[in-house]
Order: structure tokens, then C-alpha cells, then sequence
RNA sequence: GACCCCUUCGUCUAAUCGGUUAGGACACCAGCCUUUCAAGCUGGCAACAGGGGUUCGAAUCCCCUAGGGGUCACCA
């Protein structure tokens, strides 16, 4: 086991959406490629947004893409004292004080800023509180919040594994608070003890984090650490190049889920957002992406998310996926549709096997496929209104389709050569093309113009409900003619 | 507004010390295949944001402009 050391850090306040999945795989493709540990961390010092509702679904989330991490989950808010701790160390040793200054007085000051079309800084109205000035403010019941010292001039640099150097003037960072008045840390302080303490040595996140870093390196300075390193990954973008968002329709992974996506080809195409393996090869296996990953391939360009293209690639894995996994997969979607009224038995997961061998192709997602195919489970269908225009008026459909049952009820059973050669036999007797016969019947036993072949259809349905869905169509012609 | 990041087909991307007819994929269009719908196969459309440099030679290096994004909380 190497040193490597990474975190999936995220905060409780939602549901996991794919750029924070997509952070998750990027950190658990570095970990399994240099053979490091990858950390689970709930940061969720925000108590009033932190749901534990919004927990259970990033560890079913993670769990569902198969991103199993090594390490946690760790969770901040079990880890309080720890913060607080550092932060009197840090008042001890004078690098942080102790902030009186109200939240109305603050805000004052930013509105002051506003006006003069500048960028707010607290001012350090408490930096050099004497100890009777602080016993005053305490006497007045403030309650006080701590303030890291930082420094007012020179620069910081972030050393980017993706961006290279990026520096930042230290007069642009004013004196941040580090433990907010009710006595919790603020996330920049906290994610840095944490990740210190963890001993992190690679922090990969998505790039909104940059303009932060500045304040965890002078924070991981004051406390005497050394740094990790740090690589900012590009963002996600909705469609419209907006920051993903519910009114982008499915963005959290719990949705495409229910969408019908399998994991394998979300986290496939969530991988090729921003990062590449080199070659032509887009449809790639987690290992493969395992053994091809490195940071010098991630990209810099935020990325926007096509469902087309996903949706391709799902239908790709549903194509050469386990019938029988797959099939599994899908049984979650009938249920939903009502097309199936109890738990499958071996006989019906049999027949479910079959009939999603024959539509999967046709469908991009598990809900289509479960679309699809549902004439295969219910005698609840209407038939396709250009198709009645198109095989049911025409003359002697009715008579066709009777003896098109006739038939079928002749047969003992069937055997996919024998059924080709009957129907063939049969458009014989009746004069007509297969090209016209095929379709009615499709029409009159399927509702539908489209699907798998006509004689497989058939074998799936099985000679009694065939029959008789070709005897109530042709009732059916007979009423409207 | 300040600070920071980014800029190759509509979208995802390749071209990793400068030399390519700028490659692939999705989508779209056409053809083939096919009893249908798909799938598959073949072909087509389509990009280096703009302007200056440096160089024999720039998508690639430098500068400027424009556009997009991010951060500026007692949120993370």
C-alpha cells in the first residue's frame, strides 16, 4: 500500500449529483491506480442544510456505481473537539484571535463596500484586542467567533497538479473566521485539520474549490503542516452552461437511476467528462479506466453533460450486459409500469429473460426497455392508429387474421422454422405478400409496427395468447368496417 | 465590481519537446442490410474565439481583446 492517500469530502446538503460523483471517481480511479487509500468524509459542520436523509443517499449512490472507498465514512461532526482545540492552540500561539464584531456590524461594512463598487474585507477591527476591551465585549454577551491571522502582504501559490502554479496576492484574503460564534468550524478550516490529520496527500476536487485554497494553505501553514497536493478538477455544466441545478431535469445519480441507466455506463460516461484515456476507445470497463488514469490527462475545461450521449452509452451496455443481470435490473421498471402484479417466480424470470434478450436493442434505458416490451405482459394495449389505417382497413384483414389463428391453433407447438414456413404457407392460401400478412399480424397481436422479429415475438407470447389476440383483432376489424 | 481559471466540430474529446488533408465519439443527414422497428455497416455535414507577435513553420509558445465559468458568507 503506497502512501496515496485521497478524500471524497462531500456535504450533506443534497442529493449526490454527477459532479460530485463524477469528483468521487476521479478520486477512487487515482487511489486504485497508485495503489492508495481512498477516504470517505461527510463534512457536515453545517447543522442547519446537513440532512441525514441526504447521507444515506451518498452512500447508496456511491454504493450503486460500485465506488467503494477504503476508509470512513469520517464524519466532521463527530469530530468537533478537534477543531476547537486547534483553534486555542492557534490563539495560544497568536496566530488566531478572538472576534467580537456582531453580524449587523459586519454587514454594515459590506454594504458600506457595495457602494463603493469594491470587494468587502473585515477590516481586523479585533486584531489587537487587550484583555479588558475583550472582558467588555464578553460583559455584553457577544459571543465571540475566532479569526485566523493571515498574512497582509506577499503572495500564495497553489501548486495544481492540473493548473500548474497559480498564485494569489495575500492582501486579497482578509482575516477569515475559522469557528463560527455557535463554536463550530467553518469548512475552511475544518476540511483542512482533516484532511492534515488524515494525512491526505492529494486533495481532488472540483475547481470551485480554487479560489479557496489560497486560505487552507495559509490555515495548514498556521498549524504547522505540511501541504498536500492539490489537483481542481473541471465543473459540470447544465446544458444552458449554468451550474447543474434541479431545473435541469435528472441531475443526481439517484435519478438516472430511476431514469433506467445502468451504473457501469454513468460512471463510463461520467469518466470521459473531463478526463480521456488517449485513444478512439470511449466505451471502456472501470478497470481499464483504472489502469489508465493519471491527473496529466484530466482536462481543464468545464464540461457540459449531454443525456444523448449517455443514453447512447447506456444502450451499449444494455446490449452486451448479462441477460440475466440484466433482466434483474429491468424487473424494478415493470413493477413500476404494473406489468408485473407479484414477485417473479423461475417460470416468469425465464420468460423475462427471453423477452428482454429480444427488445434490449431497441431501448437506451431499462424504463424504455420495460416500454418496449410490455405487450409481452399485458393484453391492455391499443393499436397503433397509422398501423389500423395502414393493415386493418384493408380488405380481408379480418378473414386474414382468423385464419392466421386458425392456424396457430393447429399448431402443437412451435419451432421457429415451422412457424416461418406456415406463415409462409398461409400468405400463400391467401394470396397475399408476406410483407403484408407479417405486419397485420405484428399489428394484431403486438398493438405495435415496430419490435423483435415476428416469429420470435410469437414464440415468446406462447399459441393461446396469440390466438386469441389475432381472433380480437380481427373482432375489432369487423367493428369499425 | 475585484481576484482566479478556462477557450478545438452543436456536445464530449484526440493531436502531450511546434511540422497532421486537425483524428474519434454522440447527435444529424444519406445509402446498405432487413418481413417491421431497432441494431449493425458505409459515407457525408461540422471546429483550432478574434487580433497581434516569436519562428523556416503555431491548435500547440508569448501578449492583447472578447466570451464563458468559479470565488468573494458566522454554506460547504
Amino acid at each position: 500500500m503506497s502512501n496515496i492517500r485521497v478524500r471524497f469530502a462531500p456535504s450533506p446538503t443534497g442529493e449526490l449529483h454527477i459532479g460530485g460523483a463524477r469528483t468521487a471517481l476521479f478520486n477512487y480511479l487515482f487511489a486504485r491506480k497508485t495503489g492508495g487509500t481512498f477516504v470517505l468524509r461527510i463534512d457536515d459542520t453545517d447543522l442547519e442544510r446537513s440532512r441525514t436523509d441526504y447521507i444515506d443517499n451518498l452512500i447508496a449512490s456511491l454504493k450503486w456505481l460500485g465506488l467503494q472507498w477504503d476508509e470512513g465514512p469520517y464524519y466532521q461532526s463527530k469530530r468537533l473537539t478537534e477543531y476547537t482545540g486547534e483553534a486555542e492552540r492557534l490563539i495560544k500561539e497568536n496566530k488566531a484571535y478572538r472576534c467580537y464584531c456582531s453580524m449587523d456590524e459586519l454587514a454594515a461594512g459590506r454594504v458600506d463596500a457595495k457602494k463603493e463598487n469594491r470587494a468587502y474585507q473585515y477590516p481586523g477591527t479585533c486584531r489587537h484586542l487587550t484583555p479588558e476591551q475583550e472582558e467588555t465585549f464578553k460583559k455584553e454577551g457577544r459571543q465571540p467567533v475566532i479569526r485566523l491571522r493571515t498574512p497582509d502582504e506577499g503572495t500564495t501559490v497553489v501548486s495544481d497538479e492540473i493548473r500548474g502554479e497559480v498564485s494569489f496576492e495575500n492582501t486579497g484574503i482578509d482575516d477569515f473566521i475559522i469557528i463560527k460564534s455557535n463554536g463550530l468550524p467553518t469548512y475552511n478550516f475544518a476540511s483542512v485539520i482533516d484532511d492534515l490529520q488524515m494525512k491526505i496527500s492529494h486533495i481532488i476536487r472540483a475547481e470551485e474549490h480554487l479560489s479557496n485554497t489560497p486560505r487552507q494553505i495559509i490555515c495548514a501553514r498556521s498549524l504547522g503542516y505540511d501541504l498536500p497536493k492539490f489537483a481542481h478538477v473541471p465543473m459540470i455544466l447544465a446544458p444552458d452552461r449554468s451550474k447543474l441545478s434541479k431545473r435541469h431535469g435528472a441531475t443526481s445519480v439517484e435519478e438516472f437511476r430511476d431514469q433506467g441507466f445502468l451504473p457501469e455506463a454513468l460512471v463510463n460516461y461520467m469518466a470521459l467528462l473531463g478526463w480521456s484515456p488517449g485513444g478512439d476507445e470511449e466505451l471502456i470497463t472501470l478497470e481499464k479506466m483504472v489502469e489508465n488514469f493519471s491527473l496529466e490527462r484530466v482536462n481543464k475545461t468545464a464540461a457540459i453533460y449531454d443525456v444523448g450521449k449517455l443514453a447512447w452509452m447506456n444502450s451499449q451496455y444494455m446490449k452486451d450486459y448479462d441477460p440475466q443481470l440484466l433482466s434483474e435490473a429491468a424487473i424494478p421498471f415493470f413493477e413500476k409500469k404494473n406489468l408485473l402484479t407479484a414477485k417473479p417466480g423461475d417460470d416468469e424470470k425465464n420468460k423475462l429473460n427471453k423477452i428482454v434478450i429480444a427488445v434490449r436493442e431497441r431501448a437506451k434505458t431499462l424504463d424504455e426497455l420495460a416500454d418496449i416490451a410490455s405487450y409481452f405482459l399485458t393484453d391492455d394495449f391499443e393499436y397503433d392508429e397509422k398501423g389500423v389505417k395502414k393493415h386493418f382497413k384493408k380488405e380481408g384483414a379480418s378473414r386474414h387474421l382468423r385464419q392466421a389463428a386458425s392456424l396457430i391453433d393447429a399448431m402443437p407447438e412451435f419451432e421457429a422454422m415451422d412457424l416461418e414456413k406456415a406463415f409462409h404457407r398461409l400468405s400463400e392460401e391467401l394470396q397475399i405478400s408476406a410483407g403484408r400478412l407479417n405486419p397485420l399480424v405484428r399489428l394484431a397481436i403486438t398493438g405495435r409496427m415496430g419490435g423483435p422479429g415476428l416469429f420470435e415475438t410469437i414464440n415468446i407470447l406462447g399459441r393461446q395468447k396469440t390466438a386469441a389476440r389475432l381472433k380480437r383483432a380481427a373482432d375489432y376489424i369487423d367493428s369499425i368496417t
